[in-house]
RNA sequence: GCAGGGGUAGCAAAGCCUGGUCAAAUGCGCGGGGCUUAGGACCCCGUUCCUUAGGGAUUCAUGGGUUCGAAUCCCAUCCCCUGCACCA
């Protein structure tokens, strides 16, 4: 089969018949949407996942008969393209290189891509173009992208009624910040792709000289421990004035922590302080005010923190071998803070020892410092009061709290200056900007917010989600979990294509809060797109999504109806689609968004979120440059084999895997199954249905009766398997079987259960069975036919347990040959039980234990007379008694099997001759053996 | 740290909820055979170890437990992966 002449083919005759633009009103609709693309490069194979899932649900959906809307467009906001744009205007060679490389984007062509909107442009046009090479049934005529002006004006409506709805709060945010271009920095604006990591640290503030001297730690529990300060004397200092809660504070910091976290707190310099200086000083501490002395470290980095360290030799190992090199471990003895199970009163100390730690420099300070640490936070316990008994967890905290709120250490918690600032650091510094500067933590102020840690807002979206169907069911847990974690969340920027912030208009709004109900401006888009942003305002999205009257009610315009209209008859949404990395995030304000706008009863219906694709097994990324892009994967391999891999090689929440042999494995059957096709339509096939036949039909029929369930709860695996696998499997086994081939209805029921899969190879064979079908329902395409029922009469389980019983004689018969070294016996002789052992194994399985199977043989006529083998057969039997559990054959029904099967067993094994015989039949000879004949297992005899 | 998911034969991956028919599906890989001038494709058989009659032994991260019986249930331990935001 030629796919892509295939694929071709078949989207313009749908497109032709329109089957995938559906009229608002007809008939029970079903709407589902996917997360839109960002279009800053071509789709890739891992794409398609997301997008052909919610294919094949729409597909199956459209086959139950229902109306079903499908819509795509384009998300552009963000800086991301911006940044790609000034990157192509730069000739950046990573970047030409990439797109040459993995895309084969000529760089004539890519240097001409410097405006953003061109960049969208381009790939948009790219992967609109890969979707219906896909043939994603897509109704194109409501595509829309985020910046259109129409848009702009619907997301400025739904932020004026978060506004009205007081979710819209204002207030100061920490951000990765690039000093020299003064922007936030995200993971595409820095060297190689590093995503900055925020993180809050605890800033310690100890009296000392002319000021304080803080100190970054992430364990405020040890402070009751602190003998020394540390400071580097090669790093250069300065005194500057901070303000904190509106009074001036002086502290002490490098130059280094003073040009970065001026970026957070209100710096200004007063002098520069020579280390030198800075070690003739002592310092108080915060919660005893006992004296603290400064001394020189080399370990301490001027550029971490504020390149002045506390020192708690008795849990730090880097404190206590920087002290031990100094030999000052006798004059400052280290202080017990935390006891530790195994370790007596300086931990820190032991571990180095057992460790064998020489210094400060050695790489196993490192380890000794993270085992100590996760032990004590656990099950380390507090000594000092007023934290005592509490675990390194737990007092982390409370001291926080304490030292921030100004009453650590003073009994009376009499709230002063705070003795501690919480302060952000990059976790994963240093960071480099692309332009080359290193990233600092930004406390950006005038920052506007949405506010999903509203209380009563939360419980709305918990309500909302309690009536929505989760899938895989298993995420549930994860939104309630968001649901409950979301604080505030920084909805606009400075920068980046979108909408523009109605409050502030020099703010835009930042991409994940401009996607949250755009499923309901699919509902009007075409229309909107018609009227123009000139002639839409607020007043006719209140008309159109919540029904309210404008104040002038000859603005009713037609165009008005019918987008009313429309948004009563699609929504709520039936569907959304997403990878399941957006359920933290875009899925969980999708939900709260829709509780904030919309009336209950357009509160959307489910959620599904399916795994990533991984490629050969491995991760997709830029670096390894395994990305397979999807139309260079449609060229080589065929829509309906990327379609089929991509879905069914994983459960939906698991990683799906695409490879070569898989893909060849699916073409393969493919070419078999119109193989098979031809012969059938070719007419002079032999029908009829044997037994084999009926075996596959009762198979099939079975696998069909499963199928609609396993679309509806998307158990695309398995429903795959049986699809294709499974299902080709068996049409080997019957035409190995059976001298018939009748394959007509197998065909018109299975093209109909594969065509939301494989939409174009079902269409072809629908098509070369001519327009007149023998067993389905007719329907002139196939995408618009009706998902078969299967027929249920034909399920026969005693035929499937017979052919069953078929191969399990031939395996044994293949075994005994092997052991025996023969290839070509001369006779197979098959030796059924004897009626009674039918008998004696029902009672096995009834009672599990000997004793009570004699008691009630006893009252068993056949079996009485025959207590002693009764008693070894049921012995036998109980010593597997997990295979007598089961169904067996019937009665008769085995030799049955056996004796129709005599021709083909001859075949199998090489010409011998088959002789089928009961138990008690069997000549004098063969007595011996006959008599171990059980139910389900014949006594075989080769001779 | 918090939350979630996982560790099964050479690899991938089912089975686990509802214990027994599980030496454990299926696909790939590998070995043998058929077909073929040969190769490929395709078909058949095999792929823990032992076994000249369909049998036996030891396996499902590790260690314990429950049970007549555990890959499946319970406890503990070790290891791996993902997300934790202002970023699409």
């Amino acid at each position: 089969m030629d796919f892509n002449t295939l694929h071709a083919k078949w989207q313009k005759v749908w497109e032709e018949a329109g089957v995938f633009e559906p009229e608002a009103g007809k008939g029970e609709k079903f709407y589902l949407t996917a997360a839109f693309p960002y279009p800053n490069s071509p789709q890739h194979i891992g794409h398609a996942r997301t997008y052909t899932t919610t294919d094949i649900y729409a597909r199956y959906q459209r086959m139950r008969g229902k109306n079903v809307l499908f819509p795509m467009a384009f998300h552009v906001t963000g800086t991301p393209i911006l940044a790609m744009a000034k990157r192509i205007e730069a000739k950046d060679k990573e970047l030409f290189e990439i797109f040459e490389k993995i895309y084969g984007i000529s760089p004539e062509t890519t240097r001409t891509l410097t405006e953003p909107r061109d960049l969208v442009m381009f790939f948009s046009k790219e992967i609109e173009a890969g979707m219906v090479e896909m043939g994603y049934s897509i109704d194109w005529r409501r595509k829309f992208y985020t910046f259109d002006a129409v848009f702009n004006k619907f997301i400025q409506w739904q932020f004026r009624k978060l506004q009205e709805a007081g979710f819209i709060t204002k207030g100061s945010h920490p951000v990765p910040w690039c000093p020299r271009d003064r922007q936030p920095v995200g993971g595409h604006d820095t060297q190689g792709d590093v995503d900055p990591e925020l993180e809050e640290v605890t800033a310690v503030l100890f009296e000392a000289g002319e000021g304080f001297i803080p100190t970054i730690t992430y364990r405020p529990e040890t402070l009751p421990g602190v003998t020394n300060l540390w400071v580097n004397p090669d790093a250069e200092y300065v005194l500057a004035n901070a303000t904190i809660d509106k009074r001036g504070k002086k502290l002490y910091l490098t130059k280094e922590a003073f040009d970065s976290l001026a970026h957070q707190l209100t710096l200004q310099k007063i002098k520069d302080v020579d280390a030198g200086q800075l070690l003739k000083l002592e310092a108080t501490h915060p919660m005893g005010k006992r004296p603290i002395p400064i001394l020189p470290a080399s370990f301490v980095d001027p550029a971490t923190g504020t390149g002045l360290v506390m020192s708690v030799p008795a849990h730090a190992p880097f404190d206590w071998l920087a002290l031990r090199d100094l030999g000052q471990l006798n004059a400052i003895p280290p202080i017990q803070v935390l006891d530790a199970p195994g370790f007596g009163s300086c931990p820190a100390g032991e571990l180095c020892a057992r460790l064998g730690v020489k210094n400060q420099q050695d790489p196993k300070a490192e380890e000794a410092t993270k085992q100590l640490y996760k032990l004590e936070a656990h099950e380390g316990k507090m000594k000092a009061a007023p934290y005592a008994g509490m675990s390194g967890i737990e007092a982390k905290e409370k001291i926080r709290e304490d030292l921030l709120a100004g009453r650590a250490g003073s009994p009376a918690g009499s709230a002063a200056h705070p003795q501690a600032l919480s302060v952000h650091i990059l976790a994963n510094a240093p960071v480099f900007c692309r332009c080359g500067a290193a990233c600092v933590v930004k406390q950006v102020e005038n920052q506007w917010f949405i506010d999903y840690g509203n209380g009563k807002w939360k419980e709305k979206t918990r309500e909302a989600l309690a009536g929505m169907r989760i899938m895989p069911a298993g995420l549930r847990h994860d939104y309630e979990y968001t649901i409950g974690w979301l604080r505030q969340k920084a909805c606009t920027r400075a920068s980046g294509l979108g909408t523009r912030f109605p409050f502030d208009e020099s703010q835009m709004i930042e991409a994940l809060s401009d996607s949250t109900i755009y499923m309901a401006f699919y509902a009007i888009a075409h229309i909107a797109k018609k009227m123009g942003a000139g002639k839409i305002d607020d007043e006719f999205f209140d008309f159109v999504f919540l029904g309210k009257e404008p104040a002038d009610k000859k603005k009713k315009i037609p165009d008005w109806l019918d987008a009313r209209r429309e948004f009563l008859y699609w929504y709520p949404l039936d569907s959304r689609h997403s990878a399941h990395d957006l359920v933290h995030n875009h899925l969980t304000f999708f939900i709260f968004n829709h509780t904030a706008i919309f009336e209950k009863r357009h509160w959307p219906r489910q959620t599904v979120s399916n795994g990533f694709v991984t490629m050969e097994g491995r991760k997709m990324s830029k670096s390894m440059g395994n990305i397979l892009p999807l139309r260079k994967a449609i060229a080589q391999y065929g829509t309906d084999v990327i379609r089929f891999v991509v879905t069914s090689s994983a459960e939906l929440e698991a990683d799906s895997d695409f490879n070569r042999s898989a893909a060849e494995g699916v073409i393969g059957r493919l070419n078999m199954l119109e193989n098979y096709l031809e012969r059938t339509m070719a007419n002079n096939a032999p029908t009829g249905r044997d037994r084999a036949a009926r075996w596959f039909y009762s198979r099939f029929h079975s696998r069909l009766r499963d199928a609609a369930r396993q679309y509806e709860n998307f158990e695309l695996r398995p429903l795959a398997r049986a699809l294709l696998y499974d299902t080709a499997n068996d049409l080997q086994w019957y035409s190995r079987r059976s001298q018939t081939l009748d394959l007509r209805e197998f065909f018109e029921y299975w093209t109909l259960m594969a065509a939301p899969f494989m939409p174009h190879v079902a269409e072809e064979f629908w098509a070369r069975m001519g327009n007149k079908k023998e067993h389905a329902k007719n329907s002139p395409l196939a995408v618009s036919a009706h998902f078969p029922s299967a027929d249920e009469k034909q399920i026969e389980p005693s035929l499937e347990m017979g052919e069953r019983h078929l191969q399990d004689v031939m395996e044994d018969v293949r075994h005994i040959l092997q052991l025996l070294k023969r290839e070509k016996p001369a006779s197979v002789t098959l030796i059924v039980h004897s009626p009674w052992k039918m008998k004696a194994r029902a009672l096995v399985a009834k009672h599990k234990n000997i004793k009570s199977v004699m008691e009630e043989a006893k009252k068993d006529a056949a079996l009485a007379m025959r207590q002693p083998q009764v008693a070894q057969l049921a012995g036998k039997l109980i010593k597997n008694i997990g295979s007598v559990t089961g169904e067996a054959l019937e009665a008769g029904e085995e030799k049955r099997v056996l004796e129709e099967a005599k021709e083909f067993l001859s075949s199998e094994f090489g010409g011998a001759q088959v002789v089928v015989l009961d138990e008690n039949d069997a000549p004098p000879a063969l007595a011996a053996k006959a008599a171990n004949a059980l139910p389900g297992k014949p006594s075989i005899v080769i001779a």
